[in-house]
DNA sequence: ACGCCAGTTGAGACTGAGTCGCAATCGCAT
DNA sequence: ATGCGATTGCGACTCAGTCTCAACTGGCGT
């Protein structure tokens, strides 16, 4: 459970770079490894704030720059506005179920999808070096909630969704 | 060429729910389909001031609120921030190739992804109502220069990059 | 163990994108 | 032409994130 593992790689991140692990990066790093999956740079901050130390919101800013250079944290932009941030198990990947209603993030893989992408990249002569990959709905859980509290746009446009399963592209 | 055929959706639009068709809606209208296929809020804003008449910022995201709404244009999160708008062709839809050097965006359309897509919302009982689906990195054009420019590490990252296409999970 | 200094921090000003409230104005059905 | 609900512009506001800079500190060299 103890990251060893990714707080090495911060080290030699920093190390290599000729930067410091300071208290607040600590800090920072073992909040961000003590339980959370997801999270936002806010969060962090208001988290820090009343448990541990006082860390100013440009410190966590900079300190998640850092992170997601080193590779160990990913960002994300989830929702509607500012950036989503999550830890990145080494090699793993994977990309985003959000649901509209409850904010869940499911996480899903899907192999055939990421070799399909390859191969578009390769029909365009594109070099891909991250993608971002999400889909906006309702989850299961909140989908008998919604259906019935709204039975009258919502529920045309979720049917006629089921039909295509994606009826509004936002990207 | 003429736009004759949103223009009435629009007009429609408005009208099913007792709004109006006012000359700056028109402006903005047309402005939008004289030429641009993507564009942003603040470049609306500046080609409208220069060419035609002034309209107000708030105005100009009004009017882009009721056309996403509307379908005509698709709002997409796009580059590091804000949105970035785009017509849609009816029916049709397509995801984003986005070059971190020249800032060009290729449209590419991949049906077996989008099946897989719906398979695994099936998978997890989710719902869902609209994706996002961006690669960034390099396109054919700006490959060349970058690799040539940048021997050292962003050379190592490129190759890596394309033994397995995707490198930096974004999302 | 100590001193040094590049790297780091916090506070708050700043930015950019987008939103809001409100008084003045306009579209359009009658 | 009239009336009134919809709309506009303005400017103030928010929110997320960045920047500046003086004060502070980690950790290398001795």
């Amino acid at each position: 459970m103890k990251p060893h593992r990714e707080l090495n790689i911060f080290r030699k991140y920093l190390e290599k770079r000729g930067l410091k692990l300071t208290s607040e990066r600590r800090a920072l790093f073992d909040e961000l490894f003590a339980r959370h999956e997801h999270f936002e740079a806010d969060e962090l901050l208001v988290r820090l704030r009343t448990k541990h130390k006082k860390i100013s919101r440009a410190t966590i800013y900079r300190t998640l720059d850092l992170l997601v250079d080193s590779g160990i944290v990913g960002r994300v932009r989830i929702g509607e506005s500012g950036y989503r941030y999550e830890r990145l198990r080494a090699g793993e990947h994977h990309d985003h179920l959000i649901c509209n209603e409850c904010g869940r993030v499911i996480e899903f893989f899907e192999p055939a999808i990421e070799s399909l992408q390859d191969e578009v990249c390769e029909r365009y002569g594109f070099l891909a070096l991250s993608h971002s990959h999400q889909l906006r709905g309702i989850c299961r859980q909140c989908r008998p909630r919604v259906t019935s509290r709204e039975a009258g746009v919502a529920a045309s446009a979720a049917s006629a969704a089921s039909a295509r399963l994606r009826i509004l592209p936002t990207a």
